[in-house]
DNA sequence: AGTACCACCTGACGGC
DNA sequence: TGCCGTCAGGTGGTAC
């Protein structure tokens, strides 16, 4: 699920519970999820510390801590958080527990643990690393004029690429070029100028859109694309039979009328 | 540079 | 009921 509006609305969720408390235990659960640290040295960098504040960038979660480091999380395909007081609650696939001092509980939940954690002291250098483009939400029209200005290929695999911009996974792509009435095979040079705006202008509609209502599809407007993302979905602007496509190797829903190619 | 395909993981679902 | 193939919103690597 996590895309940029689900990694937003984490990050809003982090930020109202587990902030300016102290983290008495750190338990893991599969260690496959952890990208460069082992589960003592997660456990004696978190413990008895405090997060003091969340970052998002594109699809990843910074919590840094009071320590100087920067707890890294990345949620795969099936990666959430969860808050809760008894332990009873402890959700299934749990992969790392935080328990503060309060007796209250932090879950990082991932059942195909495709997502990871990772521990880090400067996160521009992480960026840099990882060779993420700027911010989906954040860039602004000059940027994203320029990063498609020699950019070749398909709409949806730029959307999605995270090295040209960051955050925006299969199923938002679909969103964006719907309401955009793009076509999702359209090749990136194709665009005018007038294009190019409404794309830039419904990537962000759409992605605020969506984190206003808690990434949720079934809370999304009714002329939002992604509740109709199956087999039988029907179009919100014209009614017809929404169909799917592959795009690259992901599957892309599109409506064939409303989303013309040229 | 961009695309196709595989791998990493697990669970849900449809067909037999 | 059980087995099997397919598919699922993530990224990363390889080969064209």
């Amino acid at each position: 699920m996590p895309e940029l509006p689900d990694v937003a609305v984490f990050k809003r969720y982090f930020d109202a519970t587990a902030l300016h408390q102290t983290i008495k235990d750190v338990t893991v659960n599969d260690t496959v999820v952890l990208a460069n640290v082992t589960t003592p040295e997660l456990s004696a960098r978190l413990e008895d510390r405090s997060f003091r504040e969340t970052a998002r960038h594109g699809k990843y979660l910074f919590a840094s801590v009071d320590n100087h480091d920067v707890l890294v999380l990345h949620f795969g395909m099936t990666g959430r958080l969860a808050y809760f007081k008894s332990r009873e609650d402890k959700p299934e696939h749990t992969q790392l527990l935080c328990t503060y001092a309060n007796g209250y509980h932090l879950a990082y939940v991932s059942t195909r643990k495709l997502g990871e954690i990772r521990v880090i002291q400067d996160v521009e250098a992480f960026l840099r690393a990882k060779a993420l483009g700027p911010d989906a939400l954040t860039l602004d029209l000059t940027t994203f004029r320029d990063l498609l200005a020699d950019r070749r290929g398909m709409l949806k695999s730029a959307l999605m690429d995270q090295e040209l911009m960051a955050g925006i996974g299969n199923v938002y792509s679909d969103e964006i070029l719907y309401q955009a009435r793009l076509h999702p095979r359209l090749a990136v040079n194709e665009l005018d100028d007038d294009m190019e705006r409404t794309l830039f202008e419904k990537m962000r509609s759409v992605l605020q859109t969506a984190i206003d209502h808690e990434a949720k599809p079934a809370q999304l407007p009714d002329h939002f694309l992604i509740p109709q993302r199956h087999e039988d979905g029907q179009c919100p602007e014209c009614g017809g039979q929404v169909e799917r496509i592959d795009v690259s190797g992901r599957s892309a829903y599109y409506c064939p009328s409303c989303q013309e190619k040229a």
